[in-house]
DNA sequence: TCGGGTCGTTTACGATGTACATTTCTGGAC
DNA sequence: GTCCAGAAATGTACATCGTAAACGACCCGA
């Protein structure tokens, strides 16, 4: 009577059954994809290119994603497996964290349109193996599990915002074909009147102190430690009060 | 001889001159469009139907602002403009901070759709003045305006990512028609599956012993406490050393 | 007065996601 | 061995998108 929900798109699979043999699976279906979107941006990834690419008609694909929106879950599970979680956890939660941080940038900067999704926590197979590793980073610190993931969130969305920011330049730069230095010269005169009007004492201290070109995995570096010493403190609040 | 550059947006919003009696500009269009994001996401922003909203035809808007790029410029601006940041700064850094975060979320939450677009840093009245008192309020504590930076924008980017996990939820639902409860429902049998297998104890863990409908704003609250004790640390770092 | 620039419209093009109907193939039941 | 339910893939079609181009209506400064 009451309608079976659709499963979610890691139970819906497809298999070998009756019928031709298949020439397509998602896992190809999803490669090309991301291929696409990492040469030509997330734009361009449309059903009818992938399908162009793998010789086929655009609506065959829709026999293995049900939807673009199904598309982009199994595109963005399928770069998670880059991820290099060797080693991890290690024991020092600090270094590992830290890790972690660094792989979660490292990934957005080969795949920027990660971030221009909107999704829900997926449950593909690779967003688990993160999520495990992440915990099994932070366990054993006299937290218990909201604290553990107070922790590790903290992180992660720290570097989810920092990559972000980083990579609006970097996305509008394909998407305008604008580089820096054309952007530059655009904004320049702009620049230059509201500096004149001596309204923005701090844009301009940025643009006369700040240092001119700072090498972006160092600030990510610098930024990351304040965080980290922030969970620090906590886990020290944690344990003192049980001591 | 060399093309001039096109100047950016904001140094061209157009004045009356010869011609008809201008029937729209920029601020009503930008406020059209904006109200369109927030009723029915941003996918819902067309050129037709905010024109279709103020009875004129699609091109009409063309004569204002020059391409949808940048009419989200536009709208990201604008609606930078509903920070209250009154009293600000108070000299009171972290209390500052705090609130320039909170405001944030608070914006984030009542546009969803701000962080969909990757923008480079707008150069518009509002994003000016954010940043001016955003750094204001780290001023005098002893950095430079690289370390003042790294303040703001370790608090800005932690802002950005837990905001955006929150409404990678939100705008799912919205997207999809699926309410949390039908999400669960078509979530449920897979993830009951996943457990039984015993390959992910965390996962567990947190479905068992987690909180089960933590306040966003208390984790919110609790997590940017986190990273402002991170701060505090870096603060009293530099002081030391100068001491 | 009148020419030139401004405002807005109309028409048009090449995309997009995907619903629907159709054809082509095959594994398992008899 | 035969046959057909059902799966794989295709082709066609529709509504919608951003915006280029050509055009007429308007009005200010010379």
């Amino acid at each position: 009577m009451v309608d079976e929900p659709p499963p979610v798109i890691w139970a819906r699979l497809s298999t070998q059954g009756r019928g031709p043999a298949r020439t397509l699976d998602h896992a190809a279906i999803t490669a090309v994809a991301v291929a696409l979107a990492d040469a030509d941006g997330v734009d361009a990834v449309s059903m009818r290119r992938i399908a162009g690419r793998m010789d086929h008609s655009a609506m065959a694909l829709y026999r293995h994603v049900g939807s673009k929106d199904d598309l982009t879950e199994l595109m963005y599970d399928a770069v998670l497996g880059e991820l290099d979680l060797t080693g991890i956890p290690s024991g020092r939660w600090r270094d590992d964290v830290a890790r972690l941080a660094r792989e979660t940038r490292r990934l957005h900067h080969a795949h920027p349109w990660i971030a221009r999704f909107g999704h829900r926590p997926t449950l593909g197979p690779h967003a688990r193996r993160f999520s495990e590793a992440g915990l099994a980073c932070v366990d054993g610190l006299g937290l218990d599990i909201d604290g553990m993931l107070d922790l590790l969130s903290t992180a992660m969305a720290f570097t989810r915002g920092f990559v972000e920011q980083e990579l609006g330049e970097v996305e509008a730069q394909r998407r305008t074909g604008l580089d820096f230095a054309a952007y530059q010269r655009r904004t320049g005169p702009f620049l230059a009147k509201l500096l004149d009007e001596g309204e923005h004492p701090y844009l301009e201290r940025l643009i006369v102190e700040a240092e001119d070109f700072p090498d972006p995995d160092v600030v990510f570096e610098r930024r990351l430690e304040m965080v980290l010493d922030g969970l620090t403190a906590r886990i020290d609040r944690a344990t003192d009060g049980t001591r």
